[in-house]
Order: C-alpha cells, then sequence, then structure tokens
DNA sequence: GCCGTTTTCGGCCCGACTGTTTTCAGTCG
C-alpha cells in the first residue's frame, strides 16, 4: 500500500458521499485530508501519525487507519453499497452535479450512463420537475461526447490546439490582448479544457467571427462575459473558453483563471485573514476595489513573490521561499541532444549555433549507442569519429562548450551498450532504457542500479520510459532509483518534452535528489521544450542547487573534468 | 468532518451563468 491508495480512497469516499446528498462541508474535509496527505513530503512509512496533518482530524483518521491495518474501509464498504458505481460516471456530465444526479436516481431509479440516456431519450428527465427540455438534450448530447472523448488531453495535442486557437487570436482584428489560461498555462501534463483571457472593444464581433471559423464545431455558451466553444483538429474535439474582460481586471481575471483552485483558494484565505476579498475583478478592500499592472503587483500586495503558473498547484508555494525554486532563466545548458549521427535531423554544427541562439554557455552532444538499430545507434568507430569532429568544433567557438557524449543503452541484462574504456574518453555519459519495457519490477532495477554504479554514467534519462497518454512506461521502484542515485552521485532525468516528462513533477516533488532537465531534441526546433521541463521542476518545487544544467559554464566544465 | 491570535460553535472562497423558475437552485471554474 502507498500513500496515493490512501489518497485514492479519501478522493472516492469523497464522491460516493457527494452523490448520497452528504453535508457539501463534510465531503470538502475528505478532498482536503486527501490534499493534506498528498502536499506531505513523507512517504506512507515516514508517516507515524495521521491525525497530526493538518486537515486530518478525528473522523478521517479512524478511516485511514482501519484502511492500512485492515486493507479496506468501512465508511467506503457501506458508500458503496447505497450509491451504484453508475452514478459516479454521471459526474462527468457537465452541468449534472450530486443533487441532479441523486434526483435522477430517486425518481426514475436510474443508474447507468445507458439507462440515463434511454430516459432522455423517452423524455423522461424532462418530466422531472426543475428539468427541462434543454437539460434533457444537454445530458443526451454530453452522454455522446463522453463516449468518444478522453477525458484529458496530453499536454502535447493541447499545444497542438492552441496553435490552431492563437493563429486565430493573434490574427483577429476584434482581440486587443490575450493570454492562454487554466492547466495549458501551468503546463499541467494532461488538460480538460483550453481557457482564455482576451480584451476586445466588441465581444460580440469577436463571437460572431470566430464561431465562423472551419475549426469550430459548436458554440455552447455565449454571452458578454464569456464564450465556450467545441473547436475540432483531426478527429479529436475540445472546449476552449474565453473571457472578455477590461483592461484593468486583465491580471485580476488572468490571475483567477489560471488557478490552480487550490491555489486560488490558498490565495483567498491569505486575503481573508487581511480583511480582503479575491475575485476575478480584483482585491476587494473597505469597499474598494483595487486592481493590478502585472501578477507580481497582484502577488506583492499580498506580500509575496510573483508565483510562476507552472507552481500554482497545491497552494503550498504561498508559503514557501519561491526565490529558491529553479526558473527558465537559471537553465545554462542542454546536455541531452542528437544529432544526424543517429536520429536527429541536424548537425552538430547547426545543433551548435542553436543552441548560441539561446543563449546556452555549454551542451553536450549525446546520440545514440550501437545497440539501438533504428535510431541509427553509433558503434565505437563512428563515436570516436564523432567525438574527434567535436573537439574540434568546439575549438571554433568561444561563446559556448560543446562536449562529447552519449545517450547510451542499458541492454536487456543490465550490462552497457559500451565499455567503461570508451566510456572514459567522453566528457559525459547519459545511460537510458530504450528496449524490453515488459521486464518485471526486479529486472528493471537492476538495469538501473547496474547504470547507476557504473563510474562514468553521470545521469539515467527518461528513466520511466513513459509517453503520456500513450504508454505507462516499465515499472519502477522510484524510491530505491532515488536513493541510488543519490548513493552514486548519477543524476536522473527529467526530460523537457512534453510527450515525455520524465520523470514527472509527482515523482520528484519533495524528493531530495539531483537532476538534470533536458530537451532530448532531434530538431532545433525541439530545443524550445526546456520551457516544459522548468515548468516540471516547479511543479515539483525543485531548487536551483537540484539542477545540474544551472550550473555557469566555469563550473560545469569543473564537474565535467572531475570523477563521478 | 475540520478548525481555532474572533478557540469547542459556527463557518468553511467567491462570483457568474444556465435553465428553470417567478426569485433561485445547481453547477462550474
Amino acid at each position: 500500500m502507498t500513500k496515493k491508495d490512501i489518497i485514492r480512497l479519501l478522493e472516492n469516499i469523497a464522491t460516493y458521499m457527494e452523490l448520497s446528498l452528504e453535508n457539501p462541508f463534510k465531503v470538502s474535509a475528505y478532498r482536503k485530508a486527501a490534499q493534506s496527505l498528498e502536499t506531505d513530503p513523507r512517504s506512507l512509512s515516514e508517516i507515524d501519525k495521521f491525525i497530526d496533518i493538518k486537515g486530518i482530524g478525528k473522523g478521517v483518521n479512524e478511516v485511514i487507519v482501519e484502511y492500512v491495518e485492515k486493507g479496506e474501509s468501512t465508511v467506503f464498504k457501506e458508500l458503496q453499497e447505497s450509491v451504484p458505481a453508475g452514478l459516479v460516471q454521471m459526474t462527468k456530465i457537465p452541468t449534472l452535479g450530486p443533487k441532479k444526479i441523486a434526483k435522477i436516481y430517486k425518481e426514475l431509479g436510474i443508474d447507468t450512463l445507458e439507462g440515463l440516456k434511454n430516459a432522455c431519450e423517452n423524455e423522461e428527465i424532462s418530466a422531472l420537475s426543475g428539468f427541462g427540455k434543454k437539460t434533457e438534450e444537454n445530458i443526451s448530447k454530453a452522454i455522446d461526447d463522453i463516449l468518444i472523448r478522453p477525458e484529458r488531453y496530453a499536454i502535447n495535442q493541447i499545444l497542438k490546439f492552441r496553435e490552431i486557437i492563437e493563429s486565430h487570436l493573434s490574427e483577429s482584428e476584434h482581440v486587443e490582448r490575450f493570454d492562454v489560461a487554466g492547466s495549458a498555462r501551468r503546463m499541467k501534463e494532461t488538460s480538460r479544457d483550453i481557457d482564455y483571457i482576451v480584451i476586445s472593444k466588441d465581444p460580440q464581433a469577436f463571437t460572431e467571427e470566430i464561431t465562423e471559423a472551419d475549426f469550430v464545431k459548436e458554440t455552447v455558451v455565449s454571452g458578454d462575459k464569456k464564450l465556450s466553444i467545441i473547436i475540432e483538429d483531426d478527429l479529436q474535439e475540445i472546449n476552449v473558453d474565453f473571457r472578455f474582460v477590461t483592461e484593468a481586471e486583465y491580471y485580476s481575471t488572468l490571475h483567477h483563471f489560471t488557478g490552480s483552485k487550490e491555489h486560488n483558494v490558498k490565495m483567498r484565505q491569505i486575503a481573508k485573514k487581511r480583511d480582503e476579498k479575491i475575485s476575478e475583478y480584483g482585491v476587494e478592500k473597505d469597499g474598494e476595489t483595487v486592481t493590478f499592472d502585472s501578477e507580481a503587483d497582484f502577488y506583492n500586495h499580498f506580500g509575496l513573490e510573483y508565483i510562476p503558473p507552472a507552481m500554482r498547484e497545491t497552494g503550498e508555494e504561498t508559503e514557501l521561499d519561491v526565490g529558491d525554486i529553479v526558473t527558465l532563466e537559471d537553465i545554462k545548458g542542454d546536455i541531452h541532444m542528437h544529432t544526424v549521427y543517429s536520429d536527429g535531423a541536424f548537425s552538430i554544427r547547426e545543433m551548435v549555433e542553436a543552441c548560441i541562439e539561446k543563449g546556452y554557455g555549454y551542451i553536450v552532444i549525446t546520440d545514440h549507442s550501437k545497440s539501438l538499430r533504428v535510431a541509427n545507434g553509433l558503434d565505437e568507430k563512428r563515436l570516436i569519429a564523432q567525438l574527434e569532429e567535436i573537439r574540434a568544433i568546439n575549438e571554433e567557438y568561444d561563446e559556448i562548450d560543446v562536449y562529447s557524449g552519449t545517450e547510451m543503452d542499458i541492454l536487456k541484462d543490465g550490462t552497457l551498450d559500451y565499455s567503461d574504456d570508451i566510456l572514459k574518453e567522453l566528457d559525459y555519459v547519459i545511460a537510458a532504457i530504450h528496449s524490453s519495457f515488459q521486464q518485471t519490477e526486479e529486472e528493471i532495477m537492476h538495469r538501473l542500479e547496474s547504470a547507476c554504479r557504473n563510474p562514468y554514467v553521470r545521469h539515467i534519462a527518461h528513466p520511466t520510459g513513459r509517453l503520456i497518454g500513450r504508454r505507462e512506461g516499465y515499472p519502477i521502484d522510484m524510491d530505491r532509483l532515488i536513493s541510488l542515485a543519490a548513493e552514486t552521485g548519477t543524476a536522473l532525468e527529467v526530460n523537457a518534452n512534453p510527450m515525455r516528462l520524465d520523470l514527472s513533477a509527482e515523482a520528484i516533488r519533495h524528493k531530495d535528489v539531483m537532476l538534470s532537465v533536458n530537451t532530448d531534441a532531434h530538431h532545433t526546433d525541439h530545443l524550445d521544450f526546456m520551457k516544459y521541463g522548468v515548468a516540471t521542476l516547479q511543479k515539483g518545487l525543485i531548487r536551483k542547487d537540484q539542477v545540474i544544467n544551472t550550473m555557469t559554464r566555469e563550473d560545469f566544465r569543473e564537474f565535467i573534468n572531475k570523477q563521478k
């Protein structure tokens, strides 16, 4: 059992209680308790008394203790007996909350999505008091949608949707200014929808214009202050919301709709203690509404430093020294990238020049090793030839240090793809798993341990092998890997490619481990991925001094020349 | 169910919008 299991139990209890029409504050007490556990830096084995955690009192503590000891929960079991699981499915239908679901269940005995769909077609829903034709249509349509549509989209897909919308917004004469908000702005791994804050002199004209665009499938809500549409790209579709605001409100609204919910709740509690009230229109004090010229001003108003969007997740970020947390400006080099030698699209020189553009002081060229044939991995002879070319190119540039490295395969049996005799010639060695993902956790951990213990391996690339929304990655004992990394002086990578973000923010949060954040670029355009990697570090509340590539050019040189 | 520099009861973040009503409940972000 892990902490995650307990968190899931508490969240399930909250959902089931909500559907039993329990006191909403009791429901939210369970959600808060789950959140407190999540935010607590300790692992399950390190927590001896749950009741000492803020947000966990007598009641929730009993539930947790029983669950930890017996592996089951009486409270949850009883809820499951009284609340059909199908009702939980119904909570996914927008506009259907616990009250309406309970009513449908109580009065019509409907407890499945299919049953609900039938009832809509038979006009049984609109016959209920408080429900009308419109509600019935909406429910019916929403059921069709949830059956075909994923609940959340991976950040990679979100970026594609954003390009469509943002190129329209940039060109529209009715848009003075806009910013993306919501989880997309916070660069979450996945998002349910996309939000924009827009200043427009004529929201109605903007609405007419965009709803005519061919990528718009449907208009959901259309008012003076808000527009909600569904857009489509290939076969995928997603909700996009626009909030129309005045210049003065802009940053308050941007902050409000950037969230997260938990962050906003925390900010409002801070405001309340000062007899102030935060809304999307500003901060109300003594009946007057204060507005701001930037989000930094907003935070400063409350005596806080600017908190970057990516960090605004649990609320905990309002309580720590944000200045210690890594930012994009702190990143001085990219130490994992590919060239035409293996499966990259550009030459060493082209990668070097693109990195100079980025202002980096150093980079490491890390092409694939010989066993990764699909990626045209380098055998020893080509590797040495590349090393010589890198040395020569490095001589030509004063503004950047170019190091020779490799992204070497950790083979199935735990041996490494190059011998130590070869590795010692290189400046920087990365090891990674690219094969046999179906092995057991023990076999995978044996491979990772063997790489960590090699004296030349500096870091482990994309340690779990996951692809967001596409594959889980191989089985791994994260606590063990982190302690191995610490013991052997090996860094773990946060791969900045938005399909990977591996390690995840969740995996690194509150962990005292050395990390390395890299784009793994196979194209010069991929060098821009760094911001997603940094966002992941920020969500993990990672300090600058935990990240190898925040080192200055000189420190990195010294680091390279030093034995591991 | 949780919490307390307003401390053992009473409040728990706040406001907008929709669809249903005829003044508002429910839902959402």
